[in-house]
RNA sequence: GCGGCCAUAGCUCAAAGGCAGAGCACCUGGUUGUGGCCCAGGAGGUUGUGGGUUCGAGCCCCACUGGUCGCCCCA
């Protein structure tokens, strides 16, 4: 039979690489629990019919990439390509428009899209997506971007971007796009190269984003919407500003950042990094979607998000050599001779742990040599030697593994003398 | 979905169409109860899969699978 293989585009979690993954996990919950967002748990899969709405079906993500199957019902279900879209169905579904508002929620789960997989991008990956909802003050935007900050700060990454925009509302988008960039556009048409000629046709923002070099005169003169907003999105990008230089964050206004979601509407932000991940360097993308809720059929209700990629964060991590937290590993482990003293083992191993002193004991029979050989590639920092001359004095034999000194300790003390150790 | 490069032991890589190898890692041992260093030995492979060319293919050709880089798009 062939080798199993992972699918393609998907990633195992090494026990090597847990300790970056834990420990992005860990602070990315310790960080939304201190802005006051509680975790919720969504299913992995949603009737297509959400994502559909919810994120647009004129959407790359909706017109190919994502996972839908029939069930044995006949149901049209899909695996969830993002986190938001099942969040707010979960918000209207349990009525928490009657909570107090805003409803801060929080989740980290796998998310799927049926991509060509390069580095940095994968068919599954795991996102930590945070959504406001039920909140228009730009304070809002800025407490959404403010965590991806402390995140960030606290992994202490070095060299990140953080790009914002405003992409406007239903009342000044369609206006800007129909009087103003498209014809600006259609005016250049012919100096455009075909693909940002279908961008045009399709979605006349993304045009703005080209890499194309035959494009970059024309972006560059192009009318940029943060000129065109209505009164209230001008007001709505001008506040959160405010709060950002207020507390003298470090980020630059991209009137050419777009996303690629269709329920966006004015605060839009990435965090890229530089250099890192090759085509893939954007970690962090969020933003404001004020119609979203209706759309999936809430009342209004102002939203904003972000979501965060655990696997590109990871990578980054290791790129840029920054060392994790190391994870709970066993603090002794147990060398011993004959029956008697591996059943003796057996019992001081449990004696340790119900003390919360991590313990692992040899198995089988190997030789002493080979045993204490284990002991010293394991984590443990001591090894705790039993056999006949140990069960006699009732003592063990506890060896440094750094040091190499050996000291007998009574077997009822083992655990406070290992407490009084491990307190140093 | 499109294009470039790549695929040999768990990992990093050799073998220029003629016996599949090394280093690291793993296991055992180097007398009676002491790890790391050193020494010796062991285990580990249908050379990604399937076809083809050839007396003979890890090597050449084709397809597929997977990885990687870029495009598209995105976390």
């Amino acid at each position: 039979m062939a080798k199993f293989q992972a699918p393609r585009g998907t990633l195992d979690i090494l026990p090597e690489q847990q300790p970056y993954w834990q420990w992005i996990l860990s602070e990315a919950r310790a960080i939304a629990g201190q802005y006051g967002f509680r975790p919720i748990e969504v299913p992995v899969f949603e009737e297509t019919e959400v994502f559909a709405r919810g994120v647009g079906t004129g959407t790359d993500i909706v017109e190919k990439e994502m996972y839908t199957f029939e069930d044995r019902g006949g149901r049209s279900l899909t695996l969830r390509p993002e986190f938001t879209a099942g969040i707010v169905r979960a918000y209207i579904e349990h009525g928490m428009h009657v909570l107090p508002q805003p409803v801060r929620l929080y989740s980290i789960g796998p998310v799927f899209r049926y991509e060509a997989p390069q580095a940095g991008r994968y068919r599954q990956h795991t996102q930590f997506s945070c959504e406001c909802i039920g909140e228009a003050d730009p304070l809002a935007d800025f407490e959404i971007m403010s965590m991806a900050w402390d995140l960030f700060d606290r992994l202490g990454f070095a060299g990140l971007r953080f790009e914002i925009n405003s992409i406007g509302c239903p009342a000044c988008r369609p206006r800007y796009l129909r009087d103003v960039l498209i014809p600006y556009l259609e005016s250049h048409r012919e100096r455009l190269p075909k693909i940002d000629q279908e961008r045009l046709q399709k979605n006349p923002l993304r045009v703005l984003d080209s890499k194309e070099p035959e494009t970059q005169p024309i972006i560059a003169e192009a009318p940029v919407i943060t000129d065109a907003l209505c009164d209230e999105c001008r007001a709505h990008f001008d506040d959160l500003r405010h709060y950002l230089d207020l507390m003298g964050r470090d980020y630059v206004v991209n009137p050419h950042l777009v996303r690629g979601l269709d329920y966006y509407t004015k605060t839009v932000f990435e965090v890229k990094a530089e250099g890192a991940l090759g085509a893939q360097n954007t970690i962090c993308a969020g933003g404001r979607y004020d119609g979203l809720v209706e759309l999936l059929g809430g009342a209004p209700t102002p939203g904003v998000g972000f979501a965060a990629g655990i696997e590109r964060i990871m990578l980054l991590l290791q790129e840029q050599g920054i060392q994790p937290p190391p994870l709970e590993e066993p603090v002794v482990f147990f060398v011993h001779r004959g029956q008697a003293a591996k059943d003796r083992a057996v019992q001081l191993a449990h004696t340790l742990r119900a003390a919360g002193i991590g313990a692992e004991i040899a198995f089988g029979s190997r030789s002493f040599k080979s045993q204490l050989r284990q002991a010293g590639r394991s984590s443990a920092r001591f090894a705790a030697i039993l056999a006949e001359g140990e069960l006699e004095r009732g003592e063990v034999t506890l060896k440094d593994l750094e040091s190499g000194e050996q000291t007998s300790v009574p077997q009822e003390g083992l655990v406070a003398f290992l407490q009084a150790c491990l307190s140093e």
